[in-house]
DNA sequence: AAGATCAATTGAACATCGTCCAATAATTTA
DNA sequence: TAAATTATTGGACGATGTTCAATTGATCTT
């Protein structure tokens, strides 16, 4: 309930001027409780960009599950984007939120990645060539950066500011070729 | 000089914990002649990171000058991912940074950027066959974007967590592939 | 040289923030 | 019921972005 108004308010006003005490005020809490629970804001934040991450891996397979088996991949690019572009301001919270240095992600979190990324490796091992399926995990890797660097731009206005007028297209012919390019 | 000492302040402690008044202290100014030369911390932040960019286009260009023919796309992406590492903060205060909604940067700011894809526009346009060349353009926009995600991913951590050994390896793969597509 | 005009610079004041922690309230245990 | 344990509070602290009347410094006029 505390993460859900996080998220909430994450993805109302953003990573820039989220603050603890408002979410306080939010839950009907004092500013120490919410310390007492998490320990420091970092910590908080973490939590909350959990439930972004869990709510993006819902929103991935629930999308995959309406999908035509032909343009499953397609869809999950789609989704990608759909999900960033419905969610900016707690999706872009992922990747401006970081921990201190040295500090590093508990298991948790680093399994809600994963967890992203588990979906996209089934995809892509759909669609090589049967005796390629081992590249699947490392392609899926480079291929989910690729994706994420279209998203990106696309939410950061690099692209709009370049005159780039199909993002997701062109991630999409991206991926393409590089699928193409591992099954020949 | 106030926007050299800015950078390096950002530099050194990252832009989380970028303070104005602790570059005014470096600078031996008060902090209210930052605002009245800046305006605000959105416009300071705006013009240090168009130092960053600066930085950047100067940096793939002295490299592009010592690379071998066959090897200057290679170069390119190598040079994107050496500045991002050998300047991680100053690098990501670029993505960490937005200015409020509704607003958009300058086009001063927006030439720096323009610079830099216009690096790469020209590389990418000498490996492309000629009657193909009037796609560089878009391509350059669509590569730029998916080394982005491999560098990002790199810096953030979020390849280690998912065990990739070799980002720069795989960006360069995804570039060749599409040029390649292109080409064919 | 003195006075007047303009520009540059200051730093105290304000609201807000993350963080801490002794004090208080609520609950559980004995 | 009394004691012990747990949950919650909110004021205090230092630091932040931001503003702006007051001060200093420079330039020009006469």
């Amino acid at each position: 309930m505390i993460l859900t108004e996080g998220h909430g308010q994450l993805a109302e006003v953003g990573y820039a001027r989220f603050s603890a005490r408002e979410l306080a005020k939010r839950i009907g809490y004092s500013v120490g409780t919410l310390y007492n629970v998490f320990g420091s804001l970092d910590q908080l934040m973490l939590a909350i960009n959990g439930v972004t991450l869990d709510g993006w891996r819902s929103y991935l397979q629930t999308r995959l599950l309406a999908a035509p088996p032909e343009d499953r991949l397609k869809t999950a690019i789609s989704a990608y984007f759909e999900y960033a572009i419905l969610n900016r301001h707690a999706w872009t919270a992922i990747y401006d939120f970081r921990l201190p240095e040295g500090v590093e992600a508990p298991d948790s979190y680093a399994r809600k990645v994963e967890a992203i990324f588990d979906i996209v490796i089934v995809e892509i091992a759909a669609v090589l060539r049967p005796d390629r399926r081992d590249r699947a995990p490392a392609l899926a890797r480079s291929l989910l950066a690729s994706v994420h660097g279209h998203c990106f731009f696309t939410i950061n206005a690099t692209f709009a500011l370049l005159g780039e007028a199909d993002p997701l297209g062109a991630a999409y012919a991206r991926v393409s070729e590089a699928i193409e390019a591992c099954n020949r």
